[in-house]
DNA sequence: TATGAATGAGTCTTCATTCAT
DNA sequence: AATGAATGAAGACTCATTCAT
């Protein structure tokens, strides 16, 4: 009889490696990311990762999805049903805040991946991207069917809330912002897109 | 003269070395990129690009002020003052999604440099981007003095409209939409914008 | 008696895996053969190979016996009394010739081993050669008592024999002459080692 | 202006490369030899080797090629045009034996690659095997114009003399027979090829 | 000033072997 | 006895950088 090792056993481990490779990408980069080092923070030898990743990329883009699913978790969360459209939309932007602030790790290696060069990278950051948008689409066309909003473009214009959520928080981190200080513009944020939205619909 | 030539011919070489790495750098990012092929390239010799540059990493930083400038320069004619404040955003807008396209190695390289993992480069792409945001700062300025818009936080909506332009633009770009379909949007973001701030400004 | 039924399957499996073993050394040599495909191959568990073999290099060794076991028992089969010298000696070649097509692989292994680098299976694979030379010798010695031949030095005749033969079967093989026409050789070379030797045992 | 290179340096550092390459594989066999050591031992730093040639396995081939030109010159050579073709043959083996002996370690590494399981090496040992033939047969055609033999297949009787000699060498020498030994039965085994042939011929 | 031959630090990956079960 | 998960030593190869010319 084998070793029996527990799903439970080897579904740790693999988290744990997970784990360790989503701070060393996040801190290193793909490149000067090492594999090794993974290893030996993840508590296990230095051939034992490929006994649960076939290779370098490969663990990159497991855990490429592996913080996806945390994020999107996070993002439904964030949109869930209850609440005006104003309101959700201020969960969500303050959920992305909190992504950048809390899970920085994951949130910086998920933007390396998506303007990064790699083009594996980027198809499985994009993936990511599209279930991001899908939800808030999902998002406004239960408002619009409350009518709330009016919306002739629903891709368009969760496109641009992505967008601007997104890009807002991070220029504000590189930018050196406090957390609060970005929290603060949630209402201003998602008022200016709100009224946007209501204006370019009838337009 | 023939000193001038020679800073002529200094200066010539520093450039094609600079573009050459912008196209490296762009398409396999820093670590993949390889000086000798850049110094190929460059019609140059593998040891003299170390005497432009210090060593790769300050050839990398140096690109990067390098294509900052013309980004920077396309962003100030785009927001030249005449015109409407609608219409010098909506000349950002397509400015930058020109950008995006026809010097996308230089974006590409900008935007890895900006969201990526390392600090430096971080720190230099940010210099850039906050050269964006002072210019259209300034033009906010300039159309709140002549009475076409009224702002109460300049930084923060200068912000604002740099993170959905750009940020659009590239979300648009990953997911492949087509440039005209892009373009289509210029008007109805930026009046988006607009209404958004004029709204926002009030409350 | 279990006991014997154990002792069945064990050899079973110990000869299961010495004949993948010999297809994996035979195809890959010993430093490209991988432990755990043999096991696979064998249908045991990796583990379990070092049950019945102390290492790599024992477990070759064995390998080396156990093809040896063989060979020997079908050049015996070709030198059996019977016939004359001729005759014997025709069918030692076609015994050769019939080993380098049929069971190519520990041919290969064997020469591998004897013709190699590696002094440990170099002297386990000269045994072999000894065993060889032996049974021809002793073929001499049986011919020569008969009055068929007269051959002043026994052991350099037998080696020359073996030698010719193998050596005339590889190069051809190598060459990539067919079964046919090597076969059709076996008078040709047999009837001139046999004058070559009645001369020289002569002069 | 580069470092000036002369030929004679780079092709000397080549050939230095080279045989320490035959040294090591000799004494190693491929997959263990040790590029490493290989550049170690022949002075030059661990990248060095990679500038002059492209991996591992072309290295090998490379040694290959080079002890090949060794081992053909000497072949040559012992085959001269002048005395009779008995005189020649004795000469050949010879030759072989003193190779054995005194390049034994690049005429290990040729019967390794010969003999081994790797097609291209075996590929490129066959090129120099096809050499020895050809030269051998050039002999026997040259010795058949002077009326010194009859022979009705000269290139199966030039694979005969070369596996013979050939054979009869290793086998000798890995059964540990001294050089004296074989070289006394030069005369012997050569006499014995020429009337085996004689008669074979007119048969 | 320009060059490119030489260098060697650095790393992913393989695989024989061990050992807890 | 049988297993296979875990281990880590070992090595080919790349490439930024140096420096003799």
């Amino acid at each position: 009889m084998p070793k029996v090792v527990d799903e439970q056993t080897r579904e740790a481990t693999r988290r744990r490696i997970l784990r360790q490779a989503a701070s060393e990408f996040a801190r290193l980069g793909f490149d000067q990311a090492n594999i090794n080092i993974i290893a030996e923070q993840a508590g296990i030898g230095k051939g034992t990762i490929y006994l649960y990743f076939e290779n370098k990329r490969e663990l990159f883009l497991a855990m490429l999805r592996y913080i996806a699913q945390d994020h999107l978790l996070a993002i439904r969360a964030a949109l869930a049903i209850d609440g005006t459209i104003q309101q959700r939309l201020e969960r969500l932007f303050l959920a992305f805040a909190r992504l950048a602030r809390d899970e920085s790790d994951s949130f910086n290696v998920y933007m390396s991946a998506l303007y990064g060069v790699n083009r594996a990278f980027q198809a499985e950051a994009t993936k990511l991207l599209r279930d991001y948008l899908a939800t808030i689409a999902l998002t406004l066309e239960q408002s619009q069917a409350r009518g709330e909003i009016r919306c002739s473009d629903i891709e368009a214009t969760a496109l641009m809330i992505h967008s601007l959520t997104e890009s807002y928080i991070l220029s504000a981190n590189v930018l050196g912002q406090s957390e609060q200080a970005v929290a603060r513009q949630a209402h201003l944020v998602t008022d200016m897109v709100l009224r946007g939205i209501a204006v370019s619909a009838t337009s």
